[in-house]
DNA sequence: TCGGGATGAATGAACGTTCATTCAAGACGG
DNA sequence: CCGTCTTGAATGAACGTTCATTCATCCCGA
C-alpha cells in the first residue's frame, strides 16, 4: 500500500527542518521522530550527521543543476544566456524555497566554507554555466574588466539577499519584478 | 599598570572567537580562557550568552556607524552620496574583518532573523542612512523604480559576497577595485 | 576583619552515536 | 503444507561528550 522509502522520508525530514531552523534547530532525534522512524535507523542509512547534510546537498544540487540546465540554450548571445540563466535561478528557487533556505544554511556554515576552497580548485557544479558565460562576456569586452569573482558578486549577491527578503515574506516577487531585477544585475556587470 | 578591564577583555575574545569560528565554536569556557579569566567570572557581567551576543552586536554596530555617519555629507547630490558611503561602508568592513565576520555570522542565525523581522517595524541603525538616500533618488526618478528591499538588494548584496571573498583571500579589494565595484552597484539601481 | 569580586569544580540538559534486543518475513527441510 | 530456522531492518534505552550555567569557596583591598 505505501512505499517504505524510509531514507527519503529521513532526507525530507531533515531538508524540511533544517531549512526551517537551521542545522542546530535539526537534533537528530527530531529528524527521527518527523520521518517517522527510530534514531538508531536514521544510522542504517547514513553514517552520521555530517554525512546526511552533505547528501542532502548533494541531491538538491543535482536536482537544480538539472532544473536549470534545461534552459540552456548554447549560442545565443552573452546577455541573453545571462538574462535566461539568471532568470530560471530565481524562479527555481521561489518554486523551492525549501531548498533556497538549506543551500543558504549550508553555505553560511563550515560545510560551506570548505565547499568554497574546494571551489577555488575548480571542479564546481552549475557554478560552470555561469563562469562560462562571464568568460565568454569577459573576452568579448561585453561585461566591465572584473576579475570572475566580482562578477559573480554582483550578479549573484543581490539574487540571494533578495529571495532571502521573499522567502521571508518581505517582498513578493512576480514575474515583472523577476525581469526588471535580472536586468538591473545585468547593467551591473555589462560595460 | 594594566587596566582590568574584564568586561571589555570578554567582549573582544568573544568576538575573536565567534568571527573566526562562528557560535558554536566559541564556548563560554573558552572565551573566559582567551579573556583571561573564570567561567563564572563572565556572568558577572553577562547574564548569559545571548546577552553577550546581543552586547557584541550592538557595542559593534555604534561603533560602525559612528565610523560611517562621519562620512555622511548632506546636500550632494544622491549617486555621490550613495558612492561615497557604499565605499566607507566597504573599507570599514576590511579595515575591522572581524567586526564583518562576526555581523555575518550575526545575521545568518535567529538572532539576525529576528532582528530583520524588527527592522521592518522601522527602528534601524545605518539602514536609515541608505534609506534615505534611495527614498530621495526614487523620488527625483534618479533610481530604477523598484521596492525599497530590492534596491536595498542591488546595492548591499553584491557588498557583502565581495567582502567574503575578500576576507577569506579569494580576492584582494584595493581602493581602485572598491571604487569600481561601488559604481557597479550604483549602474544596477540608477535609472 | 569584612565584603564583594573572582574562581573553577560541579551540575544538569542536550546531543550524536551505539548496540543489545526484537520481530516480521523469507528459506528450507520434511 | 507446516513448523522451524535464519536474516537483517528497526528499535530506543543508554552512553559519552560538550556546553551553559551555578554556587560554595577563596582572595584581597580597605
Amino acid at each position: 500500500m505505501k512505499k517504505p522509502d524510509k531514507r527519503g522520508d529521513i532526507l525530507q525530514a531533515a531538508l524540511e527542518l533544517i531549512a526551517a531552523q537551521g542545522f542546530h534547530g535539526a537534533p537528530m532525534s527530531e529528524i527521527a521522530a518527523k520521518a517517522g522512524v527510530a534514531a538508531g535507523t536514521i544510522y542504517r542509512y547514513f553514517s552520521n550527521k555530517d554525512d546526511l547534510i552533505a547528501e542532502i546537498y548533494q541531491t538538491l544540487e543535482e536536482t537544480m543543476i538539472e532544473a536549470i540546465l534545461e534552459e540552456s540554450s548554447g549560442g545565443r548571445p552573452v546577455r541573453e544566456r545571462f538574462l535566461a540563466l539568471q532568470r530560471v535561478s530565481i524562479k527555481y528557487f521561489i518554486a523551492h524555497p525549501l531548498h533556497f533556505r538549506f543551500m543558504e544554511q549550508f553555505f553560511n556554515s563550515p560545510y560551506g566554507d570548505k565547499m568554497r576552497r574546494d571551489n577555488l580548485l575548480g571542479k564546481p557544479g552549475k557554478n560552470n554555466l555561469l563562469i562560462g558565460i562571464f568568460s565568454e562576456g569577459l573576452a568579448q569586452r561585453i561585461l566591465k574588466d572584473f576579475p570572475l569573482p566580482i562578477i559573480f558578486s554582483l550578479a549573484t549577491g543581490p539574487m540571494m539577499f533578495m529571495m532571502r527578503d521573499h522567502v521571508f515574506g518581505f517582498i513578493t516577487l512576480d514575474d515583472a519584478l523577476v525581469e526588471r531585477t535580472t536586468e538591473a544585475c545585468w547593467d551591473a556587470i555589462r560595460r
